[in-house]
DNA sequence: AAGACATATCGTATATCGGCGATACACATT
DNA sequence: AATGTGTATCGCCGATATACGATATGTCTT
């Protein structure tokens, strides 16, 4: 337990009434804050951030991780809509899904 | 697999070298963003937001949960910093920690 | 000291995650 | 058709998350 008082804030002041917060809204900022919830797939998204896109082949070298282990955080970030991915021959080019994204900072923001 | 062309995003475009990113901070952010991976504790920390303090009953009430699975969810948040608790007599009062919440904050707005 | 109350922790069951190698699949080239 | 390359999926495993009831701990009151 924390048994020191909070030292810079204060704590227990009032108790307004609260309106129950809207359990789709909790669940859709779950599942995209789930989405970054690991430090490869935080990885990977920075790095499609920081390049304009990226093969996958490429995001594999970079990371210390199996080819499938890589497929599958991509799988992840796909299906969260964070990432796009687009059959390039026979490659796959991955890249952010900025409207995703703008989604994700703005409910964090409003927080 | 994604085999539609991203419609208003260009995909494939360049291929810049990249710094790698440096994995502590990446683990940090991922930390942060693990906490709120859940639609309890999204809620929870929402539920913080909306009051200024709140009694850990309160919270229970709120939540279709037992207390001792909010109560394991509030040390979740309290390890990551981003909820601190204080004992009121026989009671504990919760509020965020607008530190953490800060952090959290700026790290996924800086991404 | 004893009881009532609030919260934390324990123990347990189940589900999901995270990792890997092996394999399947898709595309391009020969 | 056959081969090669790049990516996704499968099957498996250990580790961890999630949920609960039961119990322990701690704090007030009587």
């Amino acid at each position: 337990m924390v048994r020191t008082k909070a030292e810079s804030q204060k704590c227990c002041t009032t108790g307004e009434k609260m309106s129950l917060p809207d359990v789709a809204w909790a669940e859709d900022l779950a599942k995209l804050t789930w989405a970054m919830a690991h430090p490869a797939r935080v990885r990977i998204v920075r790095l499609l951030l920081n390049r304009t896109s990226c093969v996958c082949g490429e995001i594999v070298e970079e990371m210390p991780l199996a080819q499938s282990t890589v497929s599958q955080h991509l799988k992840i970030l796909k299906e969260t809509g964070l990432v796009q991915g687009e059959v390039d021959g026979p490659r796959v080019c991955y890249c952010i899904n900025k409207d995703a994204m703008a989604k994700l900072k703005k409910l964090i923001s409003k927080l």
